[in-house]
DNA sequence: ACATCATATCGAACCGGTTCGGTGATTGAT
DNA sequence: ATCAATCACCGAACCGGTTCGATATGATGT
């Protein structure tokens, strides 16, 4: 392995002087410069990037964490993030919190010891504790689908009062009334604003919510199918269900599938994200769905810019929303 | 930030002990132990990975690359690697390159220069050229999915011929001759191990296979939507379509849907691999799975093994084959 | 011609650990 | 009682960079 010393040497200066060429080449006479690069291609040196982090106190790296990347709601963005971090020389970090906002907390720390330089976030937690504890995180952090009121990051999101908002009032023109709600974890900002949106547009609409027609479905395949299951076994079973996240939402049609309900003909179903094939899926999902990509992208520029621009890190937090979009299926008729 | 030396100097011992202490606590003395680690709970000390790192010259990261991350079959894996290592003590670094080969290489030198312990790897390079890349590299390297002759390292995969065979002899037995075949990049192992099983198979029963419909889909859903169009608009077309992979497969399906092609009736489909909510897809596919969380946790062990143990880094080359499943589907008829 | 200032380069300290050779004290064998 | 081996611990070099204050040189202004 070659080393900035035996460069130096090569090149007759001092290590420092190497290290000012490889940092700042502009302020390096022209000749020694030259001599320099010289001396790099000959001996074919590489820069030791973890001598860089520790002598800079930080690193090349970035953070990804969020819980369930098998959700491709997640993975469109890790890829996003994954790709502008390596075009600009980092490399991606990724850790799955499975949900749990104590090895959330837990990651981000062994994430910051190894002088992460910085994180993109989808959180589980919440709180005020929760929210100080990122306050005060030093490395920057962005987060993204899920906010902490207090955190005082920058947070890329989606309008996620109006993903519900929109499926609802979608169902209602087709005269659905009693519509089911599989919920996402309470606590969880996109849940209890998703669950918001339906209850408000209910409520609009002077219509009654059958309380016990709201789950909880903990945005999980198995949460949306047991109470998928819970819902269609009623005797009064809803004629539409609103599951608030991809996962539950196509855990119902599952649990429709199995009991031998037809989709949209005895119940409708609607629901918020897509997934990778769900143009194969019968019926085709009446959904809103985020734009992933574009959440990700904008993730990531905010992060990188926070990351390499002194006056973008002084700048104080933005929140950045995106508008859902409608994307009408065959999972919901006229009643 | 409080460092080695803080801790030593509470204790009243040298850095050096400190790191004894730290490292093998059977070292030292029993006392002494006691009082560093006071030390260390007074201050709140950890240990900088980052320091360790160039001092010892191994990092406490695992690499991940493959191509498709997308492809929920990696991301299986990928989930499982991610779980071992964590509880191990590692983070894993994430790459995805996208299938090509070029892009691997760099990736992997970068990788390396961050001192990466040990990388699991799907790789895309093939050739006795890029073997002996791999031969030569001086981390280790557990290869998954993918293996590449000659370059003598441990490798988890699946049974690749036995996959299309599985399919291939059900479909025989149904009754069908016209089989069209939609092949992943050939020189790829897992490509070019199916394709024989495929038609070994088709020869070992006698029938010609029309090489016409034997299609090159680069694994990729844009590549498998070509091709399948491509054979489901001649006039001539087959009774059945096996895809080498899951993206194929839906991808035809896919097609199928577009163009009005009933599945089964019209066309028999089958493929190798399995996605996530296959199971609310019409009809259910017929496919030969592998077993991509066993796959994932024998890389990870064998990986973390070689990393950890030297005995077991100076073990020779071994592979891990397992055998994959039929799960039949709906998606294929009796001519 | 002299003070002033910018430019190019260097030396040394530093980041926070690991590791190895060595020292003094203790233990065990003879 | 003597010598060797073992044990507990220390000092210093090292991993490979960055950074800042210092120095020398040359250009600029008057």
């Amino acid at each position: 392995m070659t080393t900035i010393r035996d460069v130096a040497r090569l090149a007759g200066v001092s290590i420092s002087t190497v290290s000012l060429a490889l940092n700042s080449p502009k302020r390096v006479g022209a000749e020694t410069l030259d001599r320099i690069q010289q001396a790099i291609k000959s001996t074919g040196y590489r820069i030791d990037p973890v001598a860089q982090t520790l002598a800079r106190g930080r690193s090349s790296l970035i953070g990804f964490v969020s819980a369930n990347l098998g959700n491709m709601f997640f993975g469109d963005i890790r890829r996003e993030i994954e790709h502008q971090a390596l075009d600009h020389g980092y490399f991606v970090l990724i850790a799955d919190s499975s949900g749990r906002a104590d090895l959330e907390r837990a990651l981000l720390e062994r994430m910051e010891a190894q002088k992460i330089a910085g994180i993109a976030l989808a959180t589980n937690g919440h709180g005020e504790e929760y929210a100080a504890f990122l306050r005060d995180f030093k490395t920057p952090i962005v987060m993204f689908d899920q906010k902490v009121e207090g955190a005082e990051r920058d947070f890329v999101g989606s309008d996620n009062p109006l993903t519900t908002t929109i499926l609802t009032e979608h169902l209602l023109q087709l005269g659905h009334r009693r519509i089911a709600f599989i919920s996402g974890p309470s606590g969880l900002h996109t849940a209890d604003e998703r669950l918001k949106g339906f209850m408000d547009t209910m409520a609009a609409a002077g219509v009654d919510v059958d309380p016990s027609l709201v789950a909880e479905g903990g945005y999980t395949r198995t949460g949306g199918h047991t109470q998928a299951m819970r819902l269609l076994t009623r005797r009064d079973r809803p004629t539409a269900i609103i599951g608030a996240n991809n996962m539950m939402g196509l855990a119902t049609l599952q649990v429709m599938q199995e009991m031998g309900f037809r989709c949209p003909e005895d119940v409708s179903l609607a629901m918020v994200d897509d997934v990778p094939w769900s143009n194969v899926i019968t019926p085709r999902i009446t959904m809103v769905v985020q734009d992933a990509q574009k959440l990700g992208e904008l993730a990531a520029q905010r992060l990188l810019a926070r990351i390499s621009s002194p006056e973008a890190a002084a700048e104080p937090p933005q929140d950045f929303i995106l508008t859902p979009k409608f994307v009408r299926g065959e999972s919901t008729r006229r009643l």
